[in-house]
DNA sequence: TAATATTGTCGCAGATTGAGACAATATTAA
DNA sequence: TTAATATTGTCTCAATCTGCGACAATATTA
């Protein structure tokens, strides 16, 4: 148990998607002196829930606790255990490999995607990795290993679900628009949506709260807010 | 490396789904001399891809290639590590610990279910366990760990897919009447329906081959019988 | 006061779905 | 040989859902 007291080969990854400028976008790291661009991710403790260790990084990276939080897939490959990418990271910040060999090791990753208010976020970056920000989706950097393919089925795994559950809400401030609804869907669906339609679909299942109008100033006709009623999904 | 060229820490558990005699069947472990019921498992090989594991252990236990198979969930809360569990098996077994204490050690276990036709199985024991052998849905043995929890997750699963692709066929043999795929649905969702609206929506989706009618000796209508056209979902 | 951009809602046509009905047919009973 | 029976293949009809346009309401600007 050489490890600091974390799991050998189980890590986990996690696609934290925000919503802004009209734009799904998500989490980036990007590491020291590597022009390295990954996902944030990390271990699991010896007495840790898989779980509690995901939402346990997410709060590093976000500031957040009481994230939706979904697990859609382990990724465990060999072709994805590349030791020499682990090195070059570990090099550029100066760490000695003493003690620190099980991160050579291969890995099988469990992957999750997080659905948090932009707003409320405050990006961090850990030791290793000199920034933590926001990228949309159609704008990504390079990823390195197969963190590529995680945010593509990431995405899919979210449009799988989407029908099923209003989890759309999770992207948006308390309070919220029926456009903004509307935007949160296109963006993640990557398609147009009738204004009427949607907002009937949306009512029907009776799990929005009206509030009074909101005016916002621009020269039309103020749009109501509405709320999430119910237990988080 | 201790541990015979296994991942530490990394185990799969798959949910094998067989349907006969209208119900939905898996298989079901028995240990040797412990009253022990546990799904099938195994453990990743070093250089063997995690997929390619769950399939190696679907060959052992089934005899079949090229079985339809599904990730559905990564288990990892502590809650689930009792090693006391595992050691009763070794001990039951007469194994001695010495080179199996990795066994004894934390897992996290990644879940499948797989869909196979019934009758071209042979299940078959593993050198811990007596038997190998199906039980109906609704009249599982207790199950050891959280096995049962993995198993209802995976009934859920495959209920939430069954409309996306029509992953039902894969439970049937090459040929088959419209009412055995009725049955294998009705099974998988646990509910009836209605058989006109059944067979225009399966038809509608246009990959079901006719074939010439069946003459089944029953003092009825002889059905056609159907086949699956298309590349395997 | 008129023009403009959105919003909230409605109505209609087409598609989908749920449920029953009826003829066709393979066998058994008379 | 013929009638009875059980199941199959298909159809129809009503109810519901969906896509899409239309229209009035309204907050601001010209």
């Amino acid at each position: 148990m050489d490890s600091k007291g974390y799991l050998k080969h189980i890590a986990y990854d996690s696609v934290i998607f925000g919503f802004s400028g009209e734009k799904l976008k998500i989490l980036i790291m990007k590491y020291h002196n590597t022009g390295l661009f990954a996902l944030p991710g990390g271990f699991v403790k010896y007495d840790e829930d898989l779980n509690d260790a995901v939402r346990r990084g997410l709060k590093e990276r976000t500031g957040l606790d009481d994230i939706y939080l979904e697990q859609f897939y382990a990724f465990g490959s060999v072709a994805r255990y590349k030791p020499e990418v682990m090195e070059a990271i570990m090099k550029a910040n100066n760490q000695t490999l003493d003690g620190y060999s099980w991160l050579l090791d291969r890995f099988i990753s469990v992957a999750y995607y997080a659905l948090i208010n932009y707003e409320e976020v405050v990006p961090t970056p850990d030791a290793l990795s000199d920034s933590c920000d926001w990228y949309a989706l159609d704008e990504l950097p390079n990823l390195m290993l197969d963190h590529s393919i995680i945010v593509t089925k990431a995405l899919q795994t979210l449009r799988d679900n989407l029908e099923r559950k209003l989890v759309g809400i999770n992207l948006l401030p308390t309070l919220f628009t029926m456009k903004e609804l509307q935007q949160v869907y296109e963006a993640i669906l990557g398609e147009k949506l009738h204004r009427g339609t949607f907002q009937r679909k949306v009512l029907s299942m009776g799990i929005l709260k009206r509030h009074e109008k909101h005016f916002s100033g621009a020269a039309n006709k103020a749009p109501f807010l509405y709320s999430f009623e119910g237990s988080l999904c």
